[in-house]
RNA sequence: GCCCUUGUAGUUCAAUGGAUAGAACGGAAGUUUCCUAAACUUUAGAUUCGGGUUCGAUUCCCGGCAAGGGUACCA
């Protein structure tokens, strides 16, 4: 039952009989009455002016009037300037308490056997360095939306396209092999991806000392960087990878094993997951197939020089690069060539991309070369494009070691929440084992929150001293009102209580009433997330939830409420606040614990 | 230069064109014989500037200013 619907059919209804004009129903406006009002819904009167020709108050008294008179569920009405606030009948309420209750996937909607599949990549990582903090947004918004478009009823397949060859790979490559003597992740003892990032830059410090020699030597800085020894080394090396060389293939496999595996465990933490990878280079060869068959199908040209180029200026875009002069690939080739291997693996219908704002322009060029190209959903492919995560300092620049590494910053969380859970003896009478897991459900929560519920399209600044929080907006405020519920809970368990279902005769009053219309809302919440492609709802949604939930939970004595009915109707409440909580919490990718 | 995005309390974030612009952190003052105080209560404090559309603009349009990104052989 959608009361909204309801009320806002009644106005309609109320217009008509009133003032003789038909008036559609979603141009009636309802929202939540504001809390200093008396009231539950609110519709707002200023449009239907002209048709009653008269004030706004008039006409929000006439249609009041109307309402009481012929409608059942509505009990109460008053108007204030321009707002009709109406008071819906407690056993309204009570019954969509009941239903709610009775729903134990309230808000999702399960995929069809014939529900279209929505592709959505995300994560797409370099092979020559660790994840950090802009790859973790970038995790956390990708796995969230996955979840949020499956409850919004699409098959989704996650995908992960790794970026696993280029001049960047064999920079590592040659670093390790000039000073590596060896080394391997075992005998390190670190993690594969933090080894190989570790030779990515030795290469760029010995580098940059070549380039400081040879402009001492009196070259200008352009022609140092050009003709450094370690550069045109590691072009050698890329030409003979790309002709097979056996020794260096076999590096390049090493290496990126000791980098998938890296990875693997961080993926792991993070609590995210892929159905299907692609790596690039599978996908650059397919790429340059598919510009060779644009050419011949004429939708490209090739200039002189060789190299071949799209007229994308028929959409509003620009001249656009596809191959170069020495034939060798681009970044939109290999996308163009991952796109096709796609299409030949899944039905897809929707492909969506999680990726950073600064390729806004390379995405709107893939769509339109896409569609040039014949593939169906290639106009209507969705560049979730999110802001980047800046520092106090300002940008993470590598060279600069201002990155915050995505492992580093994890472990960090972790253990910042099992110490303040010690300290406010949280943790007392729990083994090594549960502390731990305790621990890392907090830290985690805290982490995933704080990025999640930021409107992915902005920027955000994440400060690492003040972002290990554990008040206010944030996620283990969020976890630790799910936790007490269940604790309620618990005990209304053991005291037998059944609380099913709640009489409709009970009495509820407006604190109560808040938190049903908050439930109410979260189906709107989630489909709205869906169609915007924003975590961030759902976050800030389960957040006011919570709030409101904590100073429900101080102002009534749940367990010690001396009427039966009344015991059962906040019962009930707080069961499905609890719900809904978790619920919310899983399309964000973050447990809630039933005890903390 | 051109194109795109963003400007809200001291700070980090909210607000389908609707009522007195909400929270949190930080500041000030309080609350624990009571189901988990990682909680709750009280308090001070903000829409970058100038126009326009509208009964009504943080929101939509135009212009200025500021920040970030992109700008064709980097990915």
């Amino acid at each position: 039952m959608n009361i909204e619907l309801l009320v806002a059919q009644a106005v309609a209804e109320a217009l008509e009989s009133l003032y003789n004009q038909t008036v559609t129903v979603n141009t009636v406006q309802i929202q939540k009455t504001k809390r200093e009002f008396e009231g539950d819904l609110t519709a707002v009167t200023f449009p239907f002016v002209k048709i009653s020709k008269k004030s706004p108050e008039q006409t929000g008294e006439e249609i009041g009037q109307f309402l009481v008179a012929n409608k059942n569920f509505i009990a109460n009405y008053n108007t204030v300037k321009g707002f009709l606030n109406i008071s819906i009948k407690h056993s309204i309420w009570i019954e969509i308490l009941n239903n709610i209750n009775s729903n134990s996937a309230f808000g999702l909607q399960q995929p069809k056997g014939d529900a279209d599949l929505m592709m959505i990549e995300y994560s797409s990582p370099n092979t020559n360095k660790p994840l950090h903090l802009g790859h973790i947004r970038n995790n956390l918004l990708g796995f969230s939306i996955a979840k949020i478009q499956q409850a919004n009823g699409w098959k989704v397949v996650k995908t992960n396209i790794v970026n696993d060859r280029g001049i960047h790979i064999c920079k590592s490559m040659l670093a390790w092999q000039l000073f590596g003597n060896g080394e391997t992740p075992e005998s390190a003892a670190v993690k594969g991806d933090h080894l190989v990032g570790k030779y990515y830059v030795i290469f760029d410090s010995e580098y940059k000392k070549q380039i400081n020699e040879l402009i001492n030597k009196g070259l200008s800085e352009e022609e140092a960087k050009k003709t450094a020894p370690l550069i045109i080394q590691a072009q050698e090396m890329l030409l003979k990878w790309e002709n097979g060389d056996t020794e260096i293939y076999k590096l390049w496999e090493t290496m990126n094993g000791w980098v998938y595996a890296g990875f693997e465990e961080t993926y792991k933490k993070l609590g995210v997951n892929f159905d299907k990878i692609y790596y690039e280079s599978d996908t650059y060869i397919v790429g340059k197939q598919e510009v060779e068959r644009g050419l011949a199908e004429g939708i490209f040209y090739r200039r002189t020089d060789g190299s071949v180029w799209a007229n994308l200026s028929g959409d509003g875009l620009e001249e656009k690069l596809l191959l170069r002069a020495d034939g060798t690939s681009v970044y939109m080739t290999q996308d163009i060539g991952t796109a096709k291997l796609r299409y030949a693996d899944f039905p897809v219908s929707k492909m969506v991309y999680v990726v950073g704002n600064e390729q806004n322009y390379h995405f709107q060029a893939l769509a339109v070369l896409l569609d040039k190209l014949g593939f169906a959903w290639g106009r209507s492919l969705v560049h979730f494009s999110y802001g980047m995560v800046e520092l106090p300092e300002g940008k993470m620049k590598s060279r600069e070691g201002t990155v915050v590494d995505a492992d580093d910053l994890i472990d960090e969380m972790v253990q910042t929440a099992k110490e303040t859970a010690m300290e406010l003896g949280k943790m007392d009478g729990l083994n090594e084992q549960e502390i731990n897991e305790i621990a890392r459900i907090v830290g985690l929560g805290a982490l995933k929150y704080f990025i999640l519920k930021v409107d992915p399209k902005k920027n955000m600044l994440f400060n690492p001293k003040e972002s290990i929080d554990f008040n206010g907006n944030t996620g283990p405020f969020i976890q630790y009102t799910h936790a007490r519920i269940k604790s309620v809970l618990r005990k209304a368990s053991q005291q037998n209580i059944d609380f099913g279902n709640v009489n409709k005769d009970v009495e509820i009053n407006g604190k109560e009433k808040y938190l049903i219309q908050l439930l109410l809302e979260f189906k709107n919440v989630v489909a709205q997330a869906g169609k915007e492609f924003s975590p961030a709802l759902i976050a800030n949604y389960i957040y006011d939830l919570a709030k409101e939930y904590n100073q429900f939970y101080h102002d009534y004595s749940i367990l010690n409420e001396k009427a039966d009915d009344l015991k059962i109707l906040r019962l009930v409440i707080s069961q499905n606040v609890a719900k809904t909580v978790k619920t919310g919490m899983d399309l964000l990718g973050i447990e809630a614990p039933e005890r903390m």
